[in-house]
RNA sequence: GGUCCCUUCGUCUAUCGGUUAGGACACGUGGUUUUCAUCCAUGAAAGAGGGGUUCGAUUCCCCUAGGGACCGCCA
């Protein structure tokens, strides 16, 4: 029995044709996770041999929100591209073997091809007309096949899904060079696989079919074939296939509302995923637990609500530090900059300011007062006249006073809603409205305090002056 | 249509033949709280259907139904 333990080397493998999918996260994360779990590597290869529709901006964008979610990959990204001499190189030997033939059939003659079987209703697969051509350099346009075996069936040992078996004869003779000269995507990733020494595919459910095509590349080069595992794919919440409008499908989606990467991660790890009855894992335990025995064999759905709770709990636990730099970089990517000079306020203010937070964009919201404070009239116009002239007694009350806390605050408040025989809210409304410019907000005695005495006697201040006005006009 | 895969509360899932089928999110109720939120307590909520195998099936097998993936000179 051989006892040599093979080192661990698995892969993700994006094309940069869209930005971060995150069903490709997941992938990426497992792919990563199972790697540090067996203490090997994990490696990155950028799959751009669709010339037309790969771009550099997503492959930066892919790039950053790997390090976003801090999923390292070890070495340089492989990119694909770059290797086309070496598969162009496989396809000869393929050849050369007998492994692969050329065909000549014209795009024409194919779709003739395909329209004589659907008339005849039988499901199409390439009538492998060249494949015992006798000659086999005319000077013609040709694609190059692989020989698909035609007898007997394959039993793909799936770490996931178990044993897949199928038919060889289901398999066409595909293409792995197109008549651009070009190598198709099953070449390049079987030959890429075999040259990176990937030892494990982890990938999602919709390449299962590419394993039995790769699989009998790698028999027809007598090279070792790496372990697959297929982990089903994620659907979005009525139960189909995520799409681009579904707008919770890329990483990204869930960047721009302020989800850390952290909760991103935990959420994503838990789909699909599970150990016992544990819900939150840190990294470390998330590494120490991962395996690809406990992912589960179903699709599963997307659940926002879940990835918001989440959130919540790991912005709770934060270090309340971190949590700051994280809210003023959302900010500076996702909404308005927030200035140096606000930064101190927000963070000692932060155990309120978060309290009934979900997201950064949440905190974001309940702290706008403080850096962007703007009162409109539509604002002014849910105050009453009754009110306007409470505000007036507490303006009048902390101006004689102006080193007043909280007791001497909550005294004048309590006094007016017994004496006038008021609710709280009847107060708290209208001062929350013209402290903060929006009646939703952290709680009075809260916001006078991150404020300040001097900024919120200012705008009650200025309230009144622009009350005063109004009745004038 | 062909090939293949999947099926436990609304959702994510636990259960490796014997459990009052457990947990989490969401939801209901109660409490704490000036409000909301947090927090605590508590409640409702599931084995798709039908056959087998077995002393016993959510668990193993088959069929049906439903859902999904693939069927490109895209990856």
């Amino acid at each position: 029995m051989n006892t040599i333990k093979k080192t661990v080397i698995t892969r993700f493998a994006p094309s940069p044709t869209g930005n971060l999918h995150i069903g490709g996260a997941r992938t990426a994360l497992f792919n990563w996770l199972f790697a540090k779990n067996k203490g090997g590597k994990f490696l990155l290869r950028i799959e751009d041999t669709d010339t037309l529709r790969s771009k550099k901006e997503y492959y930066d964008q892919i790039i950053n929100t790997l390090k976003w979610l801090e999923i390292e990959w070890n070495d340089q990204p492989y990119i694909q591209s770059k290797n086309i001499e070496s598969h162009i190189n496989i396809i000869n030997k393929l050849l050369e073997n007998n492994h692969a033939y050329k065909c000549y059939c014209t795009e024409e003659e194919l779709d003739k091809e395909k329209k004589e079987y659907l008339i005849k209703k039988i499901p199409y697969s390439y009538s492998k007309k060249c494949r015992n051509l006798k000659e086999v350099n005319l000077q013609k346009p040709f694609v190059v096949r692989f020989k698909s075996k035609e007898k007997g069936t394959t039993i793909l040992k799936d770490l996931v899904q178990g044993d897949i078996e199928i038919k060889n004869n289901t398999i066409e003779d595909f293409v792995i060079l197109r008549n651009d000269k070009k190598p198709t995507y099953n070449l390049s990733a079987a030959v890429d696989d075999y040259e990176m020494k990937i030892s494990h595919v982890i990938r999602g459910d919709d390449h299962k079919i590419n394993a039995f095509k790769q699989i009998q590349i790698f028999e027809a080069m007598n090279w070792v074939i790496p372990l697959y595992a297929h982990i089903p794919l994620i659907h979005s919440k009525d139960g189909k296939k995520l799409s681009k409008r579904d707008d919770v499908s890329t990483v990204e989606d869930y960047k721009k509302i302020g989800i850390l990467p952290e909760a991103l991660r935990n959420y994503l790890l838990r789909l699909g995923w599970s150990h016992e009855n544990k819900e939150i894992f840190t990294l470390e335990e998330s590494i120490k637990l991962f395996n690809i025995e406990n992912i589960g064999k179903s699709p599963s759905k997307l659940d926002f609500e879940r990835i918001k709770s989440l959130n919540e709990t790991y912005l709770k636990s934060l270090d309340e530090k971190k949590l700051t730099e994280d809210l003023i970089n959302y900010a500076n990517n996702y909404k308005t900059e927030i200035k140096d000079k606000y930064i101190e306020t927000i963070y000692k203010n932060l155990p309120f300011l978060k309290n009934k937070a979900k997201t950064l964009e949440d905190i974001y919201n309940n702290s706008i007062y403080i850096f962007s404070y703007n009162l409109e009239n539509k604002e002014i116009n849910k105050i009453n006249a009754n009110q306007i002239e409470n505000i007036k007694i507490i303006f009048k009350k902390c101006s004689d006073n102006r080193d007043f806390d909280y007791l001497f605050l909550k005294n004048i408040l309590d006094e007016i809603i017994n004496n006038k025989k008021i609710n709280f809210k009847d107060i708290g409304q209208p001062l929350r409205i013209v402290l903060t410019g929006s009646q939703f907000g952290p709680g009075i005695y809260d916001i006078f305090k991150s404020l300040g005495n001097t900024e919120s006697l200012k705008r009650i201040e200025k309230f009144l002056d622009k009350i005063d006005r109004n009745v004038k006009n």
